[in-house]
DNA sequence: CACCGTCAAGTCGCA
DNA sequence: TGCGACTTGACGGTG
């Protein structure tokens, strides 16, 4: 049973993912790029280790263009030391890691140039997963695609079209019901038909569910019905609605209440979960630790703290003295009061009273290293912020800049540094 | 340095 | 018939 999350690792030092526009590429930018981005992907692996995160879903943008004829490297080769290194701390620590082709990858465009570009895209997706040295539990997900007029052709089409892929391809393949076109029953059928397991996406289903009578339980339980032994733990996609959001947009955050609640009523099937959040990693851990309470160590908690803290701190200083007292107390249910409190902080509007209180506490790293016109820079831009007249993010930027100069890693390492217009307003 | 338009790909739905 | 949404934040050009 692990929760993970998917391809970005907030808050987390040097894990940008870069990119490179059409226009641009030259090999060497090419072979910069993959290289820095595996880099970026080690220390997501990294963190997931040292954070007891074993599910993950790792980007298709490591390699920039990798199914695109723009890059015709043999980067699984050129950069098969990086890989192996990444694979080994991968199966050291028991993660599983999948990837996900996007909305772009598919099999049964009545185009044929779509599909074969589709094809090459999966090419790409295994090669990665087996230049990890991933076995076959490490999966690929794709969805059934488009309708194109007639659903039973399309149907057919990707039936055809699945049985010219490889045999590595299909045992790593693993369909999944989507918000539009595909209900679980299809999604389920085809399946069966095709001999691919089947990822049972809550959201997607509570939006575009299925005619047939079955409860999220009874379908979660058939869909396990479809992994064979050596596919793994079956695997489903959890995710909130986003309040005042686009139909099926993610959440901010997991709200651990919503989440307990479905969480209780699968009775303890046996699944991983994966999470499709924006706020990534921080739910996945949230969701991780409260669902296994009892277990979770005083140690872990205050790892947590010390990512939190500014960022309560800029949101409300009555809730960041309340989780002090709370770190300092440990009382039995610490865990998830500790997650109730950052979930109230997170929802309070802006408060610049607040923030340039934050960014006070933060500026105590530096007040005495710093350079007298860093000094004077850094109190005229929070004042400025002080009177409206300029966002948190110049002053925060400001004091990112500092982190990165003086390498204050306690810092480097703040969730107060995740950018997001959306979560402070 | 701050700001903002653009981005490799396919399909669907709407004007 | 053509364009925006989907999703997303980094890139990269401009002032």
């Amino acid at each position: 049973m692990a929760i993970g999350y998917a391809c970005i690792t907030l808050g987390v030092y040097q894990t940008t993912l870069h990119r490179i526009m059409a226009k641009n590429v030259t090999e060497d930018k090419l072979r910069e790029i993959t290289k820095q981005n595996l880099e970026a992907l080690e220390k997501m692996i990294d963190f997931n280790r040292e954070n007891e995160i074993s599910l993950f879903r790792i980007s298709s943008d490591v390699i920039p263009f990798a199914s695109h004829p723009l890059n015709a490297q043999r980067w699984w080769e050129e950069h098969q030391e990086q890989f192996h290194r990444i694979g080994d701390k991968i199966a050291a620590s028991g993660m599983r890691v999948s990837m996900h082709p996007g909305q772009y990858t598919l099999l049964n465009s009545p185009h044929p140039e779509v599909v074969e570009r589709g094809i090459e895209d999966l090419i790409y997706h295994e090669r990665f997963l087996t230049a990890l040295k991933t076995n076959r539990s490490s999966k690929l997900i794709l969805h059934v695609g488009g309708i194109y007029g007639d659903k039973s052709t399309a149907i057919e089409r990707f039936i055809y079209n699945y049985n010219r892929l490889s045999d590595p391809i299909k045992s790593r393949l693993v369909l999944e019901n989507d918000e539009r076109c595909y209900g679980i029953e299809e999604v389920y059928n085809l399946g069966k038909a095709v001999g691919a397991p089947v990822v049972f996406d809550v959201l997607h289903h509570h939006i575009n569910p299925s005619q047939k009578e079955r409860t999220v339980k009874e379908w979660i339980h058939l869909c396990s019905q479809t992994w064979g032994e050596k596919d793994g733990v079956p695997k489903i996609h959890y995710s909130q609605q986003q309040l005042g959001g686009r139909i099926g947009a993610h959440s901010q955050t997991i709200a651990i209440k919503e989440f307990l609640n479905f969480y209780t009523s699968l009775e303890g099937i046996p699944i991983d979960i994966m999470l499709e959040v924006k706020d990534k990693n921080l739910s996945a851990i949230k969701c991780s630790y409260v669902i296994q309470a009892h277990k979770i160590l005083k140690k872990s908690l205050e790892k947590e703290w010390a990512r939190y803290k500014y960022l309560v701190l800029s949101q409300s200083a009555t809730i960041y003295q309340q989780m002090r007292q709370l770190m300092k107390r440990y009382p039995e249910d610490a865990v998830k009061t500790f997650y109730t409190l950052v979930e109230q902080a997170q929802v309070l509007p802006l408060d610049r009273g607040a923030c340039q209180n934050a960014g006070l506490h933060i500026w105590g790293y530096f007040k005495n290293i710093c350079t007298e016109s860093e000094k004077k820079n850094f109190h005229i831009k929070l004042e400025r912020f002080a009177e409206g007249k300029t966002k948190y993010e110049s002053v925060k930027n400001y004091l990112w800049k500092m982190a990165e100069k003086y390498e204050q890693t306690y810092l480097l390492n703040a969730y107060y540094f995740i950018n997001d217009k959306t979560q402070s307003q």
